[in-house]
DNA sequence: CGCGGCATTGAGATGCGTCAAATGCGGTGG
DNA sequence: CCACCGCATTTGACGCATCTCAATGCCGCG
C-alpha cells in the first residue's frame, strides 16, 4: 500500500504515514509539526481479542485510536449484568475528555490495534488547534446519535428486530451504500455473548434470532461468525428501520 | 428595547439578565457584546406541555436554551412505538450543532419557557467565541454519558429497576447533593405513558411498580404526580445503581 | 352532577429468560 | 491426517416477567 506521494509528506511522522486516523480521524485536525510533536509521545499498540483498555472508573490517562479492529464499551451492573454501550470501529477516538474518570470500560472485541497517546499530550494541543477540538466534538455528537438510536432499540424493539437491527448496523458499516435490495455479507466481529450484551439479550435468544432468520432465507451464516444477507432491504423491514 | 448605558450592569442585555443560561448554560460562554448580538435575534416563548419544539426530519433551523419545565426527546418506530431518548432541564442547550437535519423530536413535556434564536447566529458565534464551542462540547459529553447510563437500565435492568432509577434520577436532578439516608420528595415532570416511554415499559407496569414501593414502604404518592421518598438508599438498592 | 382524561387493578396470553443437553468447530498432539 | 478435547453455539422444555385487553377508580372541570 503506497503512501501518499506529495511534497510535505517528509514533514509527517513515519508513525503517522497510511494511518487512517490522519485523513478519517481526529489527527486529520492536526498540522505536520502537531502531528510529530503528538508522535513523540505516541505508541502503536498490537491488542488481542478480550484485553481491556480502559477499565471503568480509573483514572484515565491516555486517549487512542483505534486502527484495525473493534473496540466494545461497556457498562456492568454490581450483579454482573453487562450491557454494550457503544462500538469503535477505526478510525475512532477512544477517550473521554475534560474528565478524570472514566464511568465505562473499553475492551477489545476483536484483535485490536490502537494508537495511544498521553491524556496530557492531546489536551495541551486541544488549546493550541481549535480544528482538533471541533473534530472531536464531531465525534461525541456522532455517538449521541448511535447512542440514542440504539437506546430506541432497546427500549422498544422484540428480539427479532433487534437482531435484524444489529446485522443491519453491521452491513451497513462495512459498506454503508449497499444497495437495498443487493446482497452483502460480512464477518460478525462479536460472539454471540457479546451480540446478546449489545441487544440487551440472552445469547439464547440471540442464536435462535438468528436461525429464525436463516430459515426464512433472509440471510445465511458460515462457521458461526460469517454472515451473508441476501436482501438487504428485508432485512430493514425486520429491523424496522 | 434600548440597553441602558451605564458602567456595570450596561452591556448585559435586559433579555439575558437574571437568565439562567447566563451563568450554568452555553451563554456563559459569551462576552457581553456577544450576548447583546445575540440577544437581537433571540425571542423567549412560553411553550404549553405538548407542544412541539423541534420535529424528526425538520432542518433545524433554530437552538433554544430552555429556561424552565422540561424538554422530552423522543423516536418513534413507523409502527408508533415511541422511546424518550433524553430529558432536558433549565439550563440545557436544544439543538444538533453542525447538522441540517434532527433525528429526534423535542417535546414539551411540562409547560416549558425557551429561549430561542436563529442557527445561523448561532453558528457564527460559535466560529468567533471558541469558549461557547467548548460549552457545547462539553453538553454533547454529558449527554453521551447519561445516553449511555440509560442505555444500561433499558437492556439489562428489570421493571421494577428501571421505575426506582427513574425515580432516583428526578429526585438527584432536584437535589444532587441528597443525602442517601435522607427524605426528598418532588413533582414527577412526566405522565405514566411518558414514563413509560422513558423506561421501555407499559403504562400498566410503570403504575404497578409504583404501587409495589407504595407498598414496600418505600415512597408515597400524592395526587399521582407528587412523590415522597423516605430513603434515598433505599432506593437506589432498588435501582441497583 | 356528570363527563373525560389519566391512573390503577385484574385476568389471561406470550415472548423471552433459565436451565440443561446436544451439536459443531477449531486447535492440539499423536 | 486423524482423534480428541474444550469452548462456542444451537436446540429443547419450561417458567416467569412483562404485555395485552378490559374493567374500575379517581380527579378536575364545565
Amino acid at each position: 500500500m503506497a503512501v501518499r506521494q506529495d511534497i510535505h509528506n517528509s514533514e509527517i511522522p513515519v508513525l503517522c504515514r497510511a494511518c487512517e486516523a490522519r485523513h478519517r480521524g481526529v489527527c486529520g485536525a492536526l498540522t505536520p509539526e502537531q502531528l510529530v510533536e503528538l508522535s513523540r509521545h505516541t505508541t502503536k499498540r498490537k491488542v488481542e481479542a478480550g484485553a481491556v483498555l480502559v477499565s471503568d472508573s480509573d483514572t484515565i490517562d491516555s486517549y487512542a485510536n483505534v486502527l484495525a479492529g473493534v473496540v466494545k464499551l461497556t457498562k456492568t451492573l454490581p450483579d454482573g449484568r453487562q450491557q454494550i454501550v457503544g462500538l469503535q470501529f477505526a478510525p475512532d477516538f477512544i477517550g473521554r475528555p475534560f474528565k478524570r474518570e472514566s464511568s465505562i470500560t473499553a475492551e477489545a472485541a476483536t484483535a485490536v490495534r490502537v494508537c495511544a497517546f498521553p491524556k496530557t499530550s492531546l489536551d495541551r494541543m486541544i488549546s493550541q488547534a481549535p480544528e482538533l477540538g471541533h473534530r472531536l466534538h464531531l465525534q461525541a455528537l456522532n455517538e449521541l446519535d448511535e447512542a440514542r438510536d440504539w437506546m430506541l432499540t432497546l427500549g422498544r424493539k422484540t428480539a427479532s428486530e433487534r437482531v435484524a437491527s444489529f446485522l443491519h448496523l453491521i452491513a451497513r458499516h462495512g459498506d454503508p451504500e449497499a444497495e437495498s435490495d443487493g446482497e452483502i455479507s460480512f464477518d460478525l466481529p462479536l460472539t454471540r455473548a457479546d451480540i446478546a450484551d449489545f441487544l440487551g439479550l440472552t445469547i439464547e435468544t440471540v442464536s435462535r434470532q438468528l436461525t429464525k432468520l436463516r430459515k426464512d432465507g433472509l440471510i445465511a451464516v458460515e462457521n458461526n461468525r460469517h454472515v451473508t444477507v441476501f436482501d438487504v432491504g428485508k432485512l430493514e423491514r425486520r429491523a424496522n428501520i
